[in-house]
DNA sequence: TAGATAGTTAAGCGGGGGCTTGACTATGGG
DNA sequence: CCCATAGTCAAGCCCCCGCTTAACTATCTA
């Protein structure tokens, strides 16, 4: 088991290109064989396996084989890591918008300057 | 503005790069500037503008230049486009999960065959 | 004004990876 | 048995993009 910055790298690679984003967003609706996968994008089927396999390389697809259909589905806890890596930024971020507007409210006569040196408080 | 997929999209490429990775993960923990940016990464200070351009594209990163020195600050509302679009396909995936348990607790002689079909129901 | 600092821009290299083609291996239906 | 279907694998093409170097501008300081 990756740790969890190190899983979200893999989600945000996999999930750069176009092709594999294609196939995240059709899988999240339900199953799907990679014939399936393979039509409505313009690319061929080997294309595709490559793509799966990349996709299941990070944990992000899971499938089997039965006869001669593999089936596809995502695994919804592989996309929570990257999920997790923005959230945590994202929050850093906002509590120190946070802070910077009660410092303003608190000093109302703050220059430029002040606000520029704020994170430091 | 860009819609939300279109927006989750440019920050999954953004993000893909360890390079650009670091510079937002360095930039959560409050604002920098160039030079800044570049010490602890092992590439030239020119590499670094350019990833920060690709970040400013996508409206991830805001930047002003005051002087000689660009300060560049993350903009949290960026991440969270591509923070949703994940959560969305999450959740359909978890309620689709959901559904075939609940389907299973219902129907306990439910056979393999029956499972594959489940989510037509 | 000279020199250092902070960025900017353009040109080009090199590797990686997305995609194709072609040959091959099951599996299923008639 | 024959053919179509559904994938798989290997080899190779090509283009994108991350990075470097080098030349340049703008700002600060002594």
């Amino acid at each position: 088991m990756l740790n969890q910055t190190a899983q979200a790298e893999l989600v945000f690679q996999a999930l750069a290109i176009p092709s594999r984003r294609f196939i995240v967003d059709r899988l999240s609706s339900g199953p799907a064989s990679v014939s399936e996968l393979a039509r409505p994008l313009r690319i061929s089927l080997a294309a595709v396996v490559q793509h799966l396999r990349v996709l299941e390389d990070c944990g992000i697809v899971r499938s089997e084989k039965v006869g001669r259909v593999r089936t596809c589905r995502v695994e919804p806890a592989a996309l929570l890591a990257a999920e997790q890596w923005m959230s945590q930024r994202r929050e850093m971020l906002e509590s120190q918008l946070d802070r910077l507007g009660s410092y303003l409210a608190d000093h109302p006569d703050a220059t430029d300057q002040d606000v520029s040196t704020q994170q430091e408080v």
